[in-house]
DNA sequence: TTTTGATCATCG
DNA sequence: CGATGATCAAAA
């Protein structure tokens, strides 16, 4: 493993090479990688995903498409405690809020994105230093018939609110696995929705989650094996 | 401005 | 002390 990655050629390669990183502190990869590790991740927010998609070789910059495309493979990193514990939920990815008519759970980006997912577990404390985090054993994963079963009634409740016009309305509790939230750099972003009486209207922009609970349950399933 | 990567700050 | 809602930075 050195700064120069490849792209991986088979899903096989790929989880060879991130099994590779695992028991690495951030601050080595770093290294590795000829990257600075900053103090605290305030002004750096991206910085652990972004040193792990380098160093795996994954699609460079921001698409709304998945990180290996030709592999199907989307990459995640997930903050988790010494327990293996997740310690945030997970964002998936931008919610539709016009033109959403018609829109099925099978053409969704959730379900697009969450159809095959490399999850890497970060391990450390919130008080841990980012280069004193640790690189946990990666787990390639694609959801059982019930959690996409769990995954779809969430997204289909949280669509037709939205399509009625709804979304305001909308809080973080609904759903079991899956939750709306906002996904904005401040309360002055806005982006364009459907009222409640079907008119147009700016409201914050909401992105999906993944509550802890599922991605908890998801990574217990590995770590026991 | 919107997408990516997430963590921060506060409340019950 | 966990969950919810708010917010941060970079790239395109």
């Amino acid at each position: 493993m050195n700064k120069y990655a490849k792209r991986p050629a088979s899903i096989p390669s790929l989880l060879n090479n991130a099994e590779q990183l695992a028991g690495l502190s951030l601050r080595e990869l770093a290294e590795m990688q000829a990257i600075a590790t900053p103090p605290n991740l305030r002004r750096d927010k991206g910085w652990i995903g972004q040193l792990l998609e380098q160093a795996l070789g994954a699609s460079a910059g921001s698409k709304p498409e998945q990180d290996f495309p030709e592999l199907g493979v989307e990459l995640k990193t997930i903050p988790v405690d010494s327990r293996g514990k997740p310690l945030e939920t997970t964002f998936v990815s931008v919610a539709p809020l016009t033109g959403i008519s018609g829109l099925r759970w099978q053409d969704s980006n959730v379900r697009n994105k969450l159809s095959c997912v490399l999850w890497i577990p970060i391990i450390g404390e919130r008080s841990l230093a980012p280069g004193n985090r640790m690189i946990g054993q990666p787990l390639l994963w694609q959801p059982s018939t019930e959690q996409e079963h769990l995954l779809r009634q969430d997204w289909e409740e949280i669509m037709e609110l939205i399509s009625l016009g709804q979304v305001q309305n909308i809080s973080a509790r609904h759903g079991q696995v899956l939750q709306l939230r906002p996904k904005a750099a401040n309360s002055r972003a806005l982006t364009e929705a459907i009222g409640d009486q079907g008119q147009a209207i700016m409201t914050l922009p909401r992105g999906f989650y993944l509550k802890t609970q599922f991605t908890a349950a998801l990574l217990a399933r590995h770590f026991m094996l």
